[in-house]
DNA sequence: CACCTGGTGC
């Protein structure tokens, strides 16, 4: 072996290693036995720089470089890749389109991954186009680059047809396709992609199965990724004490809630990574396991991986879901103290926790202070507000948002409508629907169209309401059909109603809530026995309803209270005080149980037992039994997994009046605001 | 010099 071909094996070592020291020994020799204008030499030098992080000196390296070839052009593209600056890449590659030199396999395959990262289809199509020009569409690694390309842009029917047309798929074109449908989403695709395969006989490795526990995760198919589990088991699969398969499995059994069987896989991988924790992590938080989130929490900052921003925000978002204000706001002091706790998502979520806490000034004025806002922090804050009933102010976010130059997307639009329809702007929203219809970027979705049927319904404009939804270019689902039921209840339109109902039952006859929409719609117009009738079926077919759930904190401590729960050590005193205030509120105010607007409610609670301890009461009772709203601020809040039932929403409006307090109640759907007698709902929700 | 993998959010 010559000296020529012993630094080249040099260089490639320290390339692999990393080992930056070591290949600056290289370099120096390399120049000092006169290889310093050598292409191939330098070739390697810039790999060694560029797989060691260090670009300013791979650069100064193809700077100096008498003369270079497309291998040269390639190392420098695929260094900035690797080093997250996939946009560089790019500009390098019109750069070299400049220069006499050609591209190859490895420079496009580099180029189309850049504006697969980049999302910018365009780019990548003109690349693309290059490569079909040129014959190398053909070579397995540019179409394997092309199907990932096309994928990561949202194109995945542009993937699927590169992938149809190749005339040899490798392993790699498979794993490329069905990532491609994990990532939007589509786990059925992806498992039959998966199966088809298997039955061609091709052997699937760690990236498979990676990407197909992923799919089962997003499908919540617990039955097929405990198989694919198992068979990864019985096949003595190398991988598993590895992070990547496993992390996968980590995740999915998370989001299957079965956190016994994350944790020993947990257990079993010898070197986790930060993804798995984090994983972990969450799944203690999403079950309210507080001690154990937070245990885990502390370990992994003992550990040697880092705490990141992905886990910041998604821990404060996992409060904000159960309204967790101190841990919340220990969090947002916690992510002041590090670097990473500057990232946006982290602040957007921040800014998320503060409103869905019902901390809306909080809210506010860390959104005025954020040096960087994108799409996403304004429409967190139209949401909130919109949830709040306060329209106004988020409409005028979302003009404000225009103005400051950020463009409105498809989630912002949605705010915006849905804010209108929480507090009744029914012209504005009609506006914003038909700019959105115009927008060049995106369409309407059927979310969107569901809040214009809320907006007119809301009005009693139903025919216009059913109108729209047969007229639209769209299918109507479950969720539009049940907007517009809630309208024909609160508009006593009973035979609409029975209409939609029937679609809906048909459309959807597994869920209790339609049946107790309909239920309910007969009740109110005295159709007992039909009323009764559907009651019977929900019965028969044994359809139970989520349990209604309501919490309140008081002391830093929370309080979860269940639909007629006794558990609770002051239940008797409790119980007391709200049939004392239900006392006061008859002879005062001639409060009776209205039963009629149990809409969101299911099986016996019609009766008034029942509903005098409905959980959101429960809840209000013990904060009352508190003393009240403490601070000197007149308000209590309370916080219930699904609907605010109308008996209790009329009994807190009483209460409101008649105590003098603010009751701030945040449901499934909004936050209604009670205050003298009134509510920011408007009494239609 | 290259292609495919795991964790948030509205």
């Amino acid at each position: 072996m010559n000296e020529r071909q012993l630094f080249t094996k040099l260089l490639k070592k320290c390339s692999k290693n990393y080992l930056l020291d070591r290949g600056k020994q290289v370099h120096g020799a390399v120049e000092i036995f006169g290889f310093g204008r050598d292409l191939v030499l330098n070739n390697d030098l810039v790999d060694m720089y560029a797989k060691c992080r260090r670009m300013d000196l791979a650069c100064s390296v193809f700077d100096r470089m008498p003369e270079r070839n497309v291998v040269s052009w390639t190392a420098l593209m695929c260094g900035f890749l690797q080093n997250g600056d996939a946009k560089t890449s790019l500009s390098l590659f019109s750069k070299m389109g400049l220069s006499a030199v050609k591209p190859n396999e490895f420079t496009l395959s580099t180029n189309l991954k850049a504006s697969g990262i980049l999302g910018i289809a365009e780019n990548g199509k003109q690349i693309h186009g290059v490569c079909a020009k040129s014959g190398y569409e053909c070579v397995p690694v540019v179409s394997n680059s092309i199907i990932d390309m096309y994928s990561k842009c949202d194109r995945i029917s542009e993937a699927a047809r590169m992938f149809n047309v190749m005339p040899v798929k490798n392993l790699i074109s498979w794993n490329a396709m069905i990532a491609g449908y994990t990532l939007k989403r589509n786990g059925e695709e992806a498992l039959k992609l998966f199966r088809m395969m298997q039955e061609r006989g091709e052997a699937p490795d760690e990236y498979t199965y990676s990407s197909l526990l992923k799919a089962c995760g997003c499908l919540g198919a617990v039955r097929e990724g405990t198989q694919i589990h198992a068979s990864l088991i019985t096949q003595g699969f190398p991988y598993l004490v590895q992070s990547t398969v496993s992390g996968a499995l980590v995740d999915l059994y998370v989001k299957c809630r079965n956190m016994v069987e994350a944790r020993r896989v947990f257990n079993q991988i010898e070197q986790n990574n930060v993804i798995s924790w984090n994983s972990l992590i969450l799944g203690y938080a999403q079950e309210g396991n507080l001690p154990e989130t937070m245990n885990l929490f502390q370990l992994l900052r003992e550990s040697k991986h880092q705490v990141d921003g992905f886990l910041l925000s998604s821990l404060i978002g996992v409060f904000a879901d159960f309204a967790l204000v101190e841990q919340g706001k220990q969090m947002h002091a916690y992510t002041v103290k590090v670097p990473y706790g500057l990232e946006i998502s982290v602040a957007n979520s921040i800014l998320d926790m503060y409103m869905k806490c019902g901390l809306t000034d909080e809210a506010d004025a860390l959104f005025r202070e954020m040096p960087v806002r994108n799409v996403v922090s304004w429409t967190v804050m139209i949401t909130g507000f919109g949830k709040h009933g306060i329209g106004k102010k988020a409409v005028d976010l979302f003009n404000e948002m225009q103005v400051d130059g950020i463009e409105p997307d498809s989630v912002s639009y949605l705010a915006v409508l849905s804010a209108c329809s929480h507090s009744g702007l029914i012209k504005e929203g009609q506006e914003y629907f038909s700019s959105f219809c115009r927008n060049q970027h995106c369409k309407p979705q059927v979310e969107h169209y569901a809040c214009v049927v809320d907006l007119l319904g809301r009005a009693g404009r139903l025919k216009e309401a059913m109108d729209l939804i047969e007229k639209m270019p769209l299918k109507p689902n479950v969720g539009i059909w049940q907007t517009l039921l809630s309208a024909c209840r609160m508009h006593g339109d009973v035979e609409m109603g029975k209409h939609v109902g029937d679609i809906l039952l048909r459309l959807d006859g597994n869920n209790p809530v339609n049946y107790v929409m309909m239920s309910n719609i007969y009740a109110d117009a005295g159709y007992w026995k039909e009323s009764e009738n559907i009651r019977y079926v929900v019965k028969r077919k044994g359809l139970k309803k989520e349990a209604g759930c309501s919490w309140v904190e008081i002391d830093k401590k929370v309080h979860f209270f269940y639909n007629g729960d006794e558990n609770h050590p002051l239940t008797e005193k409790i119980h007391g005080i709200l049939k004392e205030m239900e006392k006061r509120m008859k002879e005062e105010i001639g409060y009776v149980h209205n039963t009629k607007f149990s809409l969101h409610d299911v099986e016996e609670e019609s009766k008034v037992e029942s509903l005098r301890f409905h959980s959101e009461k429960l809840a209000i009772g013990l904060a009352l039994l508190s003393g009240g709203p403490k601070d000197g601020q007149r308000m209590i809040y309370v916080f219930k997994n699904l609907r605010v039932c109308g008996d209790c929403h009329t009994f807190i409006k009483g209460l409101s009046k008649f105590l003098k307090i603010v009751f701030v109640v945040r449901d499934a759907n909004r936050f209604h605001r009670f205050e003298n007698g009134i509510c920011s709902c408007g009494d239609y929700w």
